[in-house]
DNA sequence: ACAAAAGTGTTAGGCCTACACCCATGA
DNA sequence: TCATGGGTGTAGGCCTAACACTTTTGT
């Protein structure tokens, strides 16, 4: 039988912390899933999340949940809703605050305790446990502001890339085509990226160059705002 | 002696939802606060706002508790961040989640139950209870970047204003100084507002023009967002 | 040989910014 | 009469959007 060991006078909601983690091939928004081995919604797929302990913040719950349930560490996440429909979990009355962050793809194959994570293209998302599927909507929404008035890229493509690869997330996340041209030309203009070492002089034109991130300006405009067109 | 009705395997925090009531006197943005009754904080400024109950949202409890401490009713109340350091409140772990709604100021006098909220201007706020200052800095900070993008006023400006207010609206928000000129130009071209009745033909020029927003244009700019200088 | 990827500039139009003058009124 | 608030327009610069051709390589 169940030991019901913590008392108040007045009842109190249970508080979670869920993470939706985003990740980019190359081509597609991927987004970590792990699969639930418990009821309720058991086998179901669900963001990695779980109870929020009496001593830490939410922030902290969720990097410890996402830590302990796929292996990642160390990752920004940034809360950007919290959800509190009533009867959004079946067991007892649940409060979820929702976070999101970018990642490497790379940087979750080889997590041990990933056994159960697996990356999902966006739009071969399975059926989702709780209203996880709501979750998702508000996060791609809310990515979707953040991207046309701070740079990203930075925590989702490898060091060094290719202005096609930076092109192709800008359009996977926004699904908007840009002309490249002016793709190139505005980005160029920004001074956002460096070109990453020299192209030797015999490459060959189809090679594409590789370019990084310039630290400062991408700080900079991460602070100041940066205009992209939609 | 207090009862402990409540019983649960795990601790659970405590909920509350607070909300930060923006109002516009026609020259400077104020804030709706009303004066605590009880410990902890007594007599100390606080944020509208309480436990939240079983049964209802947080967006419902938000708008609950508004009408009970200031007697506003119908306001649209958004959610902007759940704040949950672990000792925020003395008495046991509280987390809030924080609502900012725009109302009309003259909405608020008359309300019964307001005996004491009070308006304050933002640059003369009194000492706040618990973490409120950091609650308000947030909301300014998102209100303030929603501003850029979305049309605002509506909710703040009587049904007709004039030019002058509305400009005033927005230096008082986002603390710049436009060219009057050119803010003339660009509210014009997005076709937001339009005349309100027409000026009888022999009006003084020194009395300006009246405006009221165009509804459906209102609607679209909300919704396909909207450029502002900064 | 053909399709696919990459590199590169120009032009026209629109938007942003800065800026000046006139009128009416109330102090 | 002077300070204040209100109404109005323009010119230059910058940014945006649309757009084409060439090279190379893999199939």
């Amino acid at each position: 039988m169940e030991e019901l060991k913590y008392h108040y006078k007045y009842p109190h909601p249970a508080v979670t912390t869920d993470c939706v983690i985003f990740g980019f091939d190359g081509v597609r928004i991927n987004v970590l899933l792990i699969q639930r081995g418990v009821e309720p919604y058991k086998d179901a797929w669900a963001f990695p999340g779980g109870f929020l302990k009496m001593d830490e913040t939410a922030e902290e719950g969720a990097r410890r949940e996402l830590e302990e349930e796929t292996g990642l560490k160390n990752v920004d996440v940034e809360q950007f809703y919290t959800f509190s429909t009533v009867d959004r979990d079946p067991r007892e009355r649940v409060i979820t605050i929702a976070h999101y962050a970018l990642v490497r793809m790379a940087d979750v194959r080889g997590g041990d305790d990933a056994a159960n994570a697996r990356w999902f293209p966006y739009n071969e998302i399975p059926r989702l446990a709780f209203d996880h599927d709501r979750i998702l909507r508000k996060a791609v929404s809310v990515l979707k502001e953040r991207i046309c008035f701070k740079p990203i890229g930075f925590e989702l493509l490898p060091e060094v890339f290719t202005m096609s690869e930076l092109q192709n997330l800008y359009e996977a996340i926004l699904e908007v085509k840009f002309d490249r041209r002016n793709f190139y030309n505005k980005i160029r203009k920004s001074g956002l990226l460096i070109e990453a070492g020299k192209r030797p002089a015999n490459t060959p034109l189809r090679v594409p160059v590789k370019y990084c991130f310039n630290p400062e300006k991408y700080a900079e405009l991460k602070h100041k705002g940066f205009k992209l067109e939609f």
